[in-house]
RNA sequence: UGCCUCGUAGCCAAGUGGUAAGGCAUCAGACUUUGACUCUGACAUUCCGGUGGUUCGAACCCACCCGAGGCAG
């Protein structure tokens, strides 16, 4: 029988995942990551399960241990606490710093789940790798999972081919709702358990709090990119995200507001109203970063801008210096330095870029960072 | 100091005699493996700066006081 690993999370994705690799005959084996320590991390502020019993980590280990008995397979454990400082969170926390929007979630995928957790794997004498994941996977080809509302590729899109050769992806072929079932109908012990939100492995937080573990505040003016005029103080840049509307700190308005800028050396957030939300609307961006899981390199395709935005169709410009000019007519909200853009064509996940610069009528945004 | 305007929930702001609109913010949910966005709900019943008065009844009328501006000086 073919030995398989699978990552597992203790939650009920894993979990079915796990029940149906083995009912396919794999020679299934279960390997739990922990990566993060909220006592070691000094993650204290804006932790609400930090003086419970039971940390949510280890609550999830047992959870795992539970459905392994229950499927009568083995579960090994590995830490990857430090790595994932060094690999993902100092990631986090540099973008952080120059104003930016990471997703580490795109970078735990690329240097802890595809990496190190496969080299765990092999260890363990894996011939394959699975996951939990809302994807799929034919051939080379990565493609959306087949329940739209879930899929998961926008985060693997920065992990290489080479890294997803071996990969499997039991519950991308079913829905939400077909998870759920096969987990009740098995009687799962996490059948019923929410799905887990927040940055993977370290689970939700109030974010302002959270990051104030790590950054010291740094309070500047908020001005309206309108008019120029001082609205406002924000708290420090890092606690802003493009197109945020709650949270900045201003009132009195009859229009809502939402973040559209920052500028990191003056320390400025720029804000705009509803009336004028043409502010946070761009037609082309850069990118750099670029990882293309498929040997296809399309001149159109569609992107993502964010995990569960709307695929907007998009037209490449491969530039000379491993950069990639993405170009869409149909205007952007909120495109974002930090986070990722996503090719898809069709169904199939073609690969990503990191964004850095965003433009308008061939103009940079003199507003974004 | 004689004169004028204004003072409504955290903020902006309707309402000028009939028993407190709306917006923003905030909070709570839903959604969600990134901080969103979006959606749903809550949000002045010691009441409309204070104290008296007129009235069946006042945030709205009157008097005075407090407070914020402004025009004359």
């Amino acid at each position: 029988m073919e030995k398989v690993i699978i990552g597992m999370s203790g939650g009920v994705d894993s979990s079915v995942a796990a029940y149906l690799l083995k009912k396919e005959g794999y020679d299934v084996e279960g390997l739990f990551m922990r990566n993060w320590d909220a006592a070691l991390n000094n993650d204290i502020e804006g932790n609400p399960t930090f003086n419970e019993n039971i940390c949510p980590q280890e609550q999830d280990y047992n959870d795992a241990k539970l459905v392994c008995e229950q499927l009568n397979i083995p579960l090994h454990r590995v830490d990857f606490i430090k790595e994932y400082w060094d690999y993902v969170f100092t990631y986090f926390l540099e973008e952080l710093k120059k104003g930016r929007t990471p997703n580490p979630d795109l970078m735990c995928n690329k240097y802890v789940k595809f990496d190190l957790f496969i080299k765990e794997a092999r260890k363990l004498g894996a011939k394959y790798i699975a996951t939990g994941h809302y994807a799929r996977r034919l051939g080379n080809k990565l493609l959306r999972g087949i329940d739209n509302n879930k899929d998961q590729t926008y985060f693997l899109a920065q992990v290489s081919s080479e890294q997803l050769k071996d990969v499997l992806f039991p519950v991308g072929d079913l829905t939400k709702d077909e998870v759920r079932k096969i987990a009740d109908e098995l009687g799962l012990a996490v059948a019923k358990k929410k799905d887990s939100t927040g940055i993977c492995f370290i689970g939700e937080r109030n974010y302002q709090k959270f990051v104030h573990n790590y950054l010291q505040p740094n309070p500047g003016d908020i001005v309206d990119v309108v008019s120029g005029k001082v609205i406002g103080r924000h708290t420090g840049l890092m606690n802003y995200t493009i197109g945020q509307r709650r949270n900045v700190g201003i009132s009195g308005n009859l229009e809502r507001h939402f973040v559209c800028g920052k500028n990191v050396a003056k320390n400025i957030l720029y804000v705009t109203f509803q009336d004028h939300e043409e502010y946070l609307y761009s037609d082309e961006c850069l990118i750099s970063n670029i990882n293309f899981i498929s040997s296809v390199h399309p001149t159109f395709c569609t992107a993502k801008f964010r995990y569960r935005g709307e695929d907007h169709p998009v037209e490449l410009e491969y530039l000379d210096n491993d950069k990639i000019k993405v170009k869409y007519k149909g205007l952007a909200k909120s495109v974002t330095p930090g986070q990722a853009c996503v090719f898809y064509l069709g169904a199939e996940c073609l690969g990503s870029g990191i964004i850095d610069e965003v433009y308008k009528d061939g103009k940079k945004l003199w507003y974004l960072c």
